[in-house]
RNA sequence: UGCCCCAUCGUCCAAUGGCAGGACAGCGGUCUUUGGAUCCGCUAAUGGUGGUUCGAAUCCACCUGGGGCAACCA
């Protein structure tokens, strides 16, 4: 786990309290309960680290449970894509379950509800029913068919199970209180009538439970004790209590809700990202530019950084926004302490040096890690009369606070030497297209014996040596921290951000890398951290930029 | 408009009737063979009005503001 003494938070007080007190008489049972009808995205990640999180310290147990009630929407390919995300993040559940396992079950238990008088076969149509349920300030009525007998109602049942009758025929519903101030519990609806295929029952089933009749009744099969949900639950915890309650289980687990997680600059519902893939604005679910666990996964991100993501953005009941700083951090105090330091030029600009032997080749060690980072090791890196520097490094008639390379300057390439830079070469239209410098070949290795200092230091390749490469530069996706604040007639399509990416072609990576697996992470130094894409071949390397380093310069420059 | 939830630095989270604190961001400095990292410092908040109390961010009332609920979705 990525922390030893976890912040406790309203719910962690809660288990503990519950825990100790032994209140369930039973060890602490949480669960994770997707529907497997979408990819796992940022905001799972909050949940799945809060409930695999608290049975792990607890010493508790964790349920996965795939909440599979709509045959229309789910799909086996979402489950494995969800198992394979949790262990991707790190952790294991202790059980695996699924909701359609307990159609029979729970099919009993609606039988149990008709014979007290506390459900009933409803026949009004969908229109009706939603008419009938009033608004938020004028109370429903009842159905006319809500006194039916319970023979009546076992029958119908019996019938609608039997597949006797088309879809939406029937439903049925718990009696409660068409006028009770929460619309949730005017008579919710238990099973409706689909004559569908089910991923897992096949066609066993043509009656399939809701998600509040399912849900809660589920959680209490399983002997969850605590059942963490996101804040617009809130209203179902009535529907899910009178449901425990009336099924006679004892003690209920206890639903407690949390704000889901928004990350600034970011969608994940299941009907945009959707769009986004649908409409070509992404590549596909596992773009890097989305914060599903797969886009994430392929941006180069760590699963240790989303836990500690995750642990940094805390648990409360208030709605809250969490800026993209606080995501960045994250990965960036991950990623520093994790990869190796590699040089890579992004927008090529030739040196030659002028001073240094045609045809010759050094090769200097250089650290993979810098001296504060507890990690060894070293490559080496060729060095020869021909180099690439970074356009950025240079400018031609540089500001007093520009630390790199200008005409007359000297700055030291890492761990090379000190070059001064003599002369610049135009071309026709008047770009540079080349620097000539000379090289101190007392610095080598990036210290002068006279104790000289330089501004700046820059990366470099070896023109002959390096190797080309595709970047992809990515920003955020969209232009406004909410991308769903926009103006009356748009949508979040309106508000995508041109530049999201940027493929750069023809940048130049020294030759270390060339061999190393798909997924390697880097950083290259004083650009960004970096991963090698599943898109990358021998030969034709992609590395997609993970995050940028802070840029301080780039901020000083802002201020001009 | 009925019911429910929520309200603390710019952002996120603490303080559980007793000195409002941490993280991120920002600003300034240190250090540096990455304008990275580190280290140091600074800026910055209890939505409002009443009440209870020796004492209120915390308890109560009202107000204001934000969010959720009227799918045969979850």
């Amino acid at each position: 786990m990525s922390n030893d003494t976890p912040r406790r938070d309203f719910i962690r007080e809660m288990v503990a309290e519950d825990a100790a007190s032994g209140r369930f008489g039973r060890p602490i049972c949480t669960r994770f309960p997707p529907e497997p009808n979408g990819y796992p995205h940022i905001g799972h990640a909050k949940s799945i680290c809060l409930n695999f999180g608290i049975a792990r310290e607890f010493g508790g147990k964790v349920h996965l449970r795939f909440d599979d009630t709509n045959p229309f929407t789910e799909d086996i390919k979402y489950v494995e894509a969800i198992k394979r995300d949790i262990r991707w993040l790190g952790f294991e559940w202790d059980e695996e379950f699924y909701a359609s396992d307990y159609f029979e079950r729970l099919y009993e238990i609606a039988v149990a509800l008709v014979r007290k008088g506390k459900a009933y076969v409803d026949s009004e149509n969908e229109e009706e029913i939603r008419e009938h349920r009033g608004t938020v300030t004028v109370a429903g009525t009842p159905s006319r068919y809500r006194d039916r007998s319970v023979e009546e109602n076992l029958d119908l049942l019996a019938r609608m199970k039997a597949g006797e009758f088309p879809d939406g025929a029937h439903v049925l519903r718990a009696k409660i209180d068409l006028a009770h101030p929460n619309m949730i519990m005017r008579d919710p609806l238990l099973y409706r009538i689909r004559h569908a295929t089910h991923y897992r029952r096949g066609d066993a089933w043509c009656i399939y439970p809701l998600y509040d009749y399912a849900h809660g009744l589920s959680d209490a099969i399983e002997g969850i004790t605590h059942s963490l949900c996101t804040l617009e639950f809130k209203d179902n915890k009535d529907i899910y209590d009178w449901l425990v309650r009336e099924a006679g289980f004892t003690p209920p687990p206890e639903q407690t809700e949390f704000a889901r997680l928004v990350l600034d600059y970011t969608v994940v519902s299941k009907r945009k990202l959707l769009r986004l893939v649908n409409e070509g604005h992404v590549t596909g679910w596992d773009d890097p530019r989305l914060h599903t666990l797969s886009g994430i996964r392929r941006r180069g991100v760590t699963p240790e950084a989303i836990r500690a993501f995750a642990d940094g953005v805390g648990v409360a009941r208030k709605p809250a926004r969490t800026e993209m700083a606080a995501y960045e951090h994250a990965v960036r105090n991950d990623l520093n302490m994790r990869v190796p330091r590699v040089l890579c030029v992004v927008k090529p600009l030739k040196v030659v040096i002028t001073n240094y032997p045609e045809g010759q080749v050094e090769q200097l060690e250089a650290s993979y890690y810098p001296h504060d980072v507890p990690k060894t090791g070293s490559r080496m890196v060729p060095f020869s009369r021909e180099l690439y520097i970074d356009r950025d490094d240079f400018m031609e008639d540089p500001p007093k606070k520009f630390y790199r390379l200008g005409p007359g300057r000297e700055v030291r390439l890492r761990y090379g030497y000190f070059i001064t830079c003599t002369d610049v070469v135009k071309d026709a239209a008047g770009e540079v297209v080349e620097l000539r410098c000379t090289y101190d070949p007392a610095t080598r290795g990036g210290d002068s014996p006279d104790g000289r200092k330089v501004q700046g230091t820059i990366h470099w390749v070896s023109a002959a040596h390096a190797v080309d490469c595709e970047l992809r530069l990515y920003e955020t996706l969209f232009t406004v921290p909410d991308p769903d604040d926009v103006p009356d007639g748009q949508d979040f399509t309106s508000v995508l951000n041109p530049n999201s990416l940027t493929v750069v072609r023809g940048a130049k990576v020294e030759p270390s890398v060339a061999a190393d697996p798909i997924g390697s992470r880097y950083q290259f130094e004083r650009t960004g951290y970096f991963v090698s894409d599943d898109d990358s071949k021998p030969g034709a390397l992609v590395f997609n930029r993970t995050v940028t380093l802070r840029d301080s310069w780039a901020k000083e420059k802002g201020k001009s």
